[in-house]
DNA sequence: ATACCTCTAAACAAAG
DNA sequence: GCTTTGTTTAGAGGTA
């Protein structure tokens, strides 16, 4: 018997290594318990991220409109031909990555055109996306919520291009997930349609919010270790933006801290509407800025280049477990963008919206110890990144683990702000946002603190 | 070293 | 009988 069995939605086997592990007292590590209490205190000192919203868009951002356009950016990068420059290279596209760090064929620099920020991962290269987010994803993209496996497959094949030359044992990894993943539930079908064989498939809605968090975690990338070699590219140009450490992290997440001030909920359909508007929109605040978004309808990548300071997978998988997210003195840090729009530097402060916003995301992620010890299903994230959301987890598992689990686990569904953070968070997520901002709010919160002592002093 | 998580492969049964 | 769908087991590989 191998590892860890995801838990089953039907009856485990006796065998299964799921009930052995659910069986068992997790390890409570003292990391894990810092991690815990460091979340604690920066969900405390997180700014609420509704302060930069209205209501009216805060109900909007409760609405599932960050994913569809999340998956419509997923298009956008795939067919708008944006291609930011890779980590891997210099700015003159230079290789700068050791050519003997992880050669295969899914290699950026060998494979197709594509950036390792193209969240469809191209054509030949693994998208980013466990198979759970992406069959989430698939689901949440139908008008009915509800696919039959056939149109999941489809849906896959028509976003993530890799597949189409794929195996097709990943389809036997999508009936798999949807088997095993309590997470998705099979719909009776209607006897009026004729859809075939086979059932529709939903989110349970128990855990959609799991799902949503789990899609809300960057997935995971293959390529982190290569993005963090790739730390070293030179600076670029002219553009100086000093932002805290963490916060951005490659070009993905210049782009995502554009993309915050500009979520609108969008029509579900046509996906090339709602991609138009989303790109639009980022051209704009990356173009101008914020507070002044003019018409942009061009190449992002013609005019701002992006250089990365670190690896955005090291750092922010467990951006406030790991010490080595915790800011030091050179808490600002500068992250060039080529253009000549803006030539002057420019401070983002720590709690900006923005920021928040990032930081809340990273709030809402369970200790990894928490997650690990309860037992995952076969919803992926990001390797190590286990959810922390199968029934297993909210019931079974729950059982079995200390008070202290327990109740997170068992934690009352979120309020709507907490919805509308999450949400935010997700779509910083999903355009490669991950943060460790609980470390700056607390490293502000505490900075101030200081200063103020001093003072009294 | 260990536990956990995700993916993949495979076998099998049931349904269309 | 074939294909598709759904379930289950097993193991590899990666991460912390």
């Amino acid at each position: 018997m191998g590892p860890t069995m995801p838990p089953s939605k039907k009856a485990q086997s006796p065998s299964s290594g799921a009930s052995a592990s659910q069986g068992m007292s997790p390890p409570y590590r003292q990391g894990d318990a810092a991690t815990a209490a460091s979340e604690a205190e920066g969900a405390d000192l997180s700014l609420s991220v509704s302060a930069s919203f209205s209501k009216a868009e805060d109900e909007e951002l409760t609405s599932l409109s960050w994913l569809h356009e999340s998956t419509d950016l997923l298009n956008s990068f795939s067919h708008s031909g944006l291609r930011s420059v890779s980590p891997l290279q210099d700015p003159d596209g230079q290789q700068t990555r050791s050519p003997s760090s992880s050669p295969s064929l899914d290699d950026p620099l060998l494979g197709d055109a594509h950036s390792p920020y193209d969240l469809t991962g191209g054509a030949n290269r693994k998208p980013p996306y466990s198979f759970s987010c992406l069959i989430f994803m698939a689901i949440e993209d139908a008008p009915n919520k509800r696919l039959p496996v056939k149109d999941i497959y489809g849906w896959i094949l028509e976003h993530f291009p890799y597949f189409a030359n794929a195996p097709t044992g990943w389809k036997n990894s999508v009936r798999h997930n949807l088997s095993l993943n309590k997470c998705f539930k099979k719909v009776d079908k209607d006897r009026s349609q004729s859809i075939g064989k086979g059932s529709l498939w939903s989110i349970d809605p128990e855990y959609r919010h799991n799902l949503i968090q789990a899609l809300k975690k960057t997935p995971y990338h293959p390529y982190s270790t290569g993005l963090a070699a790739a730390s070293n590219s030179p600076p670029i140009a002219s553009l100086f933006l000093s932002v805290p450490r963490g916060v951005i992290q490659n070009g993905a997440r210049v782009r995502s801290q554009a993309l915050f001030p500009v979520i609108r909920p969008l029509p579900v359909s046509p996906v090339g509407s709602r991609t138009s508007a989303i790109r639009s929109s980022l051209g704009d605040y990356l173009t101008r800025g914020q507070d002044s978004p003019p018409p942009c309808g061009e190449d992002l990548q013609e005019d701002h280049t992006y250089s990365t300071a670190k690896s955005p997978s090291r750092l922010c998988s467990s951006p406030v477990a790991s010490p080595s997210s915790t800011l030091d003195d050179d808490d600002i840090i500068a992250v060039e963008i080529q253009s000549d729009v803006k030539p002057e530097p420019r401070e983002i402060p720590v709690d900006s919206h923005i920021t928040t916003a990032a930081s809340t995301c990273i709030s809402q992620q369970p200790p990894r110890g928490q997650r690990r010890n309860s037992s995952g299903a076969g919803a992926g994230t990001l390797p190590g990144s286990s959810l922390p959301w199968t029934k297993a987890r909210a019931r079974g598992i729950s059982d079995t683990l200390p008070l202290k689990k327990r109740r997170a686990v068992e934690k009352p569904p979120e309020s709507d702000d907490e919805e509308m953070k999450e949400a935010a968070g997700s779509l910083l997520h999903l355009a490669g946002v991950r943060a460790c901002l609980n470390n700056i709010t607390n490293r502000t919160a505490k900075g101030q603190k200081e200063q103020k002592e001093a003072l009294r002093n």
